[in-house]
DNA sequence: GCCGCAGTAGACAGAGTTGTCTACCCTGAA
DNA sequence: TTCAGGGTAGACAACTCTGTCTACTGCGGC
């Protein structure tokens, strides 16, 4: 359904395009995607409705490309962060407590889209998923190999979501970290 | 302003009163809040507006009522279960396997709703805090007394929040336990 | 020069949202 | 017996939501 291509091509890279998606990117992250109506977005972009329906004929179809630019966003900034900080194990906590106390950090947008779009949205639990899988195998690539990397990853992996939640609902990052430094030690030692 | 009372109670524990926040339970951690509009909670329900809003004076009422409810509800089993399995450490992986695999399992309640209610109702991620502050309790109960107690039931909930959103998104929890159960291996060695 | 098309501008439909209000019923306590 | 109050039944207001539609503009390539 969503990947056939219309008769046509009727949208592409065009600078309306792009000022929606990434005016649709900071609503959806910051207030939540069904709080942002789509009125916000046209009018925050400085569009028109007929403008934005032409690229996207449904909001659902903004959340999926939402969803497509915050993955390629985040995973860039995170693969950047972890060799900023020596491109190690112990490159995860630093580069965490950065998106952490960052400005405008408010989660993962994939697990409170999730959340919130369960009904609306059921492949929202796909993407996630390989969002997280591909957040895993970044992960995978700081470990040393050996037979068990795989596993060390998907716990690694773990901790960080249990991390990223802490540091949502508690008002310093703090003990988020330490927990998860606690657990990363006792795991890779 | 939540916890005063008014001059005559208006409310009490009559039967509506719970029909409506069962259903809201039901609705809620289904659906999501905000994709529940009050009109359905009062179809299910089988009560008038009137009664509604006689209990509930708004939406955001009901919904600090639902997550009460769910977290006493919750608390109650998960203390339940842990001792069910033997009210020591190695019951969480267990305890958790029966809720993740239980009929209507769709994540935490209280990740779920901070994720879609942080613009309407901010109190959400306190009442989260709280929440995990309890849950983290009762796990530090399962563990043996010591000076880094405390610091050890930080990690497991973290590590179990992420097992929660894990299981979420993933089709079986069988990773989500298994990640899980190797943190817990190795944290508690 | 003209034509296609991305864009502006904005009315409009239809459904859904929360919340208010009137009118009536029924029961239990003073 | 009266009467307060919790309940039923449902109209209605005011707003917001997504999505459609018409009419016009401005520009680049053929």
């Amino acid at each position: 359904m969503t990947a056939i291509a219309s008769p046509v091509p009727p949208v592409r890279d065009s600078a309306a395009r792009q000022r929606i998606l990434l005016t649709a990117h900071d609503l959806f992250y910051r207030d939540g995607v069904r709080a942002t109506g789509i009125d916000r977005v046209i009018a925050e972009s400085g569009v028109t409705k007929a403008t934005f329906y032409r690229h996207f004929p449904s909001k659902n179809d903004l959340v999926r490309a939402f969803l497509d630019h915050r993955h390629r966003r985040w995973m860039a900034w995170f693969v950047e962060a972890l060799q900023r900080h020596g491109g190690a194990a112990a490159a995860i906590v630093p580069s965490l407590a950065e998106w952490f106390r960052g400005e405008g950090f408010r989660g993962c947008a994939f697990i409170n889209s999730m959340g919130e779009l369960a009904g609306s949205l059921p492949e929202v639990a796909d993407i996630t998923r390989r969002h997280k899988q591909d957040m895993t195998d970044a992960i995978a690539a700081l470990l040393p190999a050996s037979r068990q990397r795989r596993q060390q990853a998907d716990a690694v992996a773990l901790a960080v979501d249990g991390a990223i939640i802490r540091a949502q609902f508690d008002p310093t990052p703090d003990a988020a970290l330490a927990a998860l430094a606690r657990i990363l030690k006792s795991l890779l030692a």
